[in-house]
DNA sequence: CCATGATCATTG
DNA sequence: CAATGATCATGG
């Protein structure tokens, strides 16, 4: 058996092959690493998130964790014409574990301590093989920001814990909406009496108006 | 089934 | 027109 290849993959390194195609369009990043773009972009709605992680060397798969070995998470962002963030940002999904863990200890944490946003243009501004990347940059939560996250996420599990729903308008800086193929897509799950019962698959995602404050920081700080 | 990558499309 | 709730694709 061989080990996959496994590069270390630091911050700075990263980010200088993210800023080589600042600027450049999804079909020009797609031909300069022959990598197939879809025919139906509304039907893979993950192609821009794996054609950069291809682009900057990511080999993790779909494992779970950071998706380089040296712990950075990368996420694309997309923003609309006036630069601001056009969707919310998945982080991860809820499992009957989060309920049990506060926020310090939580893998939702552990994915958010270190992550490269590569910002590209929403579908709002022009055709998907024509939309452009911006210069990417490197967020790590500051004391403020982790005070909150880690208030959303107490709320946020107590609601699930004592309620069994939750509303995505709950949260300020994390919200929990759905996440699966569909509505049929449940996880098993223990009622109020504690009898089996099924739950729609959800998950915790960063709200447009975190990600946007997270946004304008990076710019300021450049 | 688990996880990864997210955006779509309807509603208020 | 932003936000919520729903959905789509791929790999292990």
């Amino acid at each position: 058996m061989s080990t996959p290849p496994r590069r270390y993959d630091d911050e700075a390194s990263l980010l200088a092959r993210a800023h080589r195609f600042a600027g450049w369009s999804i079909a020009e990043l797609a031909r300069e690493i022959a990598h197939p773009l879809p025919k139906d972009p509304t039907r893979s709605k993950g192609a821009i998130g794996h054609l950069v992680e291809r682009a900057l060397g990511a080999d993790r798969g779909s494992l779970p964790g950071p998706d380089f070995a040296s712990g950075i998470e990368l996420k694309t962002l997309p923003v609309d014409a006036r630069g601001k963030p056009a969707e919310s940002t998945f982080v991860t999904v809820l499992s009957d574990k989060d309920l049990e863990l506060p926020w310090a200890s939580s893998h939702a944490r552990a994915k958010l301590l270190h992550v490269l946003f590569v910002p590209v243009e929403s579908r709002t501004v022009r055709g998907f093989a024509e939309r452009r990347f911006g210069r990417a940059f490197v967020w790590r939560p500051t004391e403020e920001d982790e005070l909150v996250l880690a208030d959303d996420w107490a709320h946020l599990t107590e609601r699930v814990l004592v309620h069994g729903e939750v509303r995505a308008s709950e949260g300020v800086a994390l919200q929990i909406r759905p996440k699966g193929k569909n509505a049929e897509d449940t996880t098993r799950r223990a009622d109020d009496d504690g009898a089996p019962t099924r739950q729609l698959k959800r998950a915790f995602y960063l709200r447009a108006s975190f990600t946007e404050s997270i946004l304008a920081r990076s710019g300021l700080a450049r």
